[in-house]
DNA sequence: CGGACTAGGTTG
DNA sequence: CAACCTAGTCCG
């Protein structure tokens, strides 16, 4: 499994943070009313601790952001402890790991433990805000492993959503990035919130957003989505990059990937992130939109998909039918794929012992 | 797949 | 008693 982001590292990783961290506030100090001292080539470097003045930084130490990488089972995140949602998360998709028996309905939403509660957003935040909690990394990503799922549902990887943009059009991009691992062995996502500028009626440039909770969660703007998939781990071929952008609202059937597609440059310059920094993506890597096509699922099938979950999941013979009634309704045909699994499911519940009582008794 | 919300039981 | 948690229902 993926060493990158072991559980086992975890533990590591933090210990050997604190310990970084508490030789880094000890080294820090006041020199001759300097913060830090210039080295030959005119930079200021922090002097050998031994050298430092006795000074209050010298026990209590600089301001710490808390931006660190935190490492989970299947992902990683940055955490914007001011905003109380992540900064960026990335996260490692194969053919094997968007399939298996990880189950959404068994996870619940929660406050990440390794995260102060200061910093954290609560599931009250988002109680009636009008937002929904929207995954970076996605729980369909992880159906391979129950505890690479529970972990993302975590707050850390959780912002402020808009509805129908989460079961809509941000859902389809996630069932795009998953459909790529049918053609390429390794994809590699970064997803996260933007708070971007917009021109006021004054024709000021304002970053302005809502927050939500007592806890004051940020509502981004939009959301990103950085793409990086290879076909294969011997291959030579270029690795395959996509950046893009997309708002925070309900974003239509009509509307194609391609059009929120960003140069990722562009993307890097907007919200401050350096994706990838050892990759030369103008020397090493194809638009994935010239590579693969960037095209998502459509409504008919799109619909036809839901149908299908929301069969799987009836447990009565009303709500069987009326899944069919108003699929019929938004003038889609059943295919014979969803046909076989009411007559499926119309059995299971008819054997169901509880039900066969109730209708033997009414 | 992506979600919210409520009711009813459990707990301190 | 209220506060909490889980199961169940519903929607896009």
């Amino acid at each position: 499994m993926s060493g990158r982001f072991g559980r086992l590292l975890l533990s590591r990783r933090f210990l050997t943070g604190f310990v970084v961290g508490a030789a880094v506030s000890t080294a820090s100090c006041l020199t001759a009313g300097h913060l830090f001292e210039k080295n030959e080539k005119g930079h200021y470097v922090e002097p050998p601790a031994e050298l430092c003045e006795d000074h209050l930084l010298k026990e209590y130490g600089f301001p710490v952001v808390g931006a660190e990488i935190r490492h989970y089972t299947n992902h990683a995140l940055s955490y914007d402890q001011e905003k109380r949602i992540p900064r960026w998360v990335i996260e490692h998709i194969s053919k094997s790991k968007v399939v298996g028996t990880a189950d959404r309905q068994h996870c619940k939403f929660k406050p990440d433990p390794n995260i102060s509660p200061i910093f954290s957003a609560t599931n009250e935040d988002y109680w009636k805000s009008g937002w929904s909690r929207g995954h970076m990394a996605p729980a369909g990503n992880n159906k391979f492993s129950t505890q690479a799922m529970a972990e993302t549902f975590y707050l850390s990887n959780i912002v402020p959503q808009n509805y129908e943009n989460n079961s809509g059009f941000w859902n389809r991009v996630e069932m795009y990035c998953r459909d790529l691992t049918a053609k390429f062995d390794d994809v590699w996502i970064v997803s996260g919130p933007l708070t971007l500028p917009e021109t006021g009626d004054d024709g000021k440039r304002k970053v302005i957003y809502p927050v939500i909770g007592k806890d004051d969660v940020a509502v981004p703007s939009h959301l990103f989505k950085v793409i990086l998939a290879r076909r294969g781990k011997t291959e030579p071929e270029p690795l395959v990059l996509g950046a893009f952008v997309v708002p925070n609202r309900p974003i239509s059937f009509s509307h194609q990937l391609p059009e929120f597609q960003v140069d990722i440059e562009e993307l890097e310059k907007m919200s401050g992130l350096t994706f990838f920094p050892r990759l030369d993506k103008a020397k090493n890597c194809k638009n994935i939109c010239d590579i693969h096509h960037c095209k998502l699922i459509e409504f008919e099938e799109f619909t036809l998909f839901l149908a299908g979950r929301k069969i799987q999941s009836a447990k009565t013979l009303d709500r069987l039918e009326k899944v069919m009634s108003e699929l019929k309704e938004s003038g889609i045909h059943p295919n014979e794929y969803l046909l076989n699994l009411y007559k499926k499911k119309e059995d299971e519940i008819l054997q169901d012992p509880k039900v066969t009582r109730e209708r033997k008794t009414g």
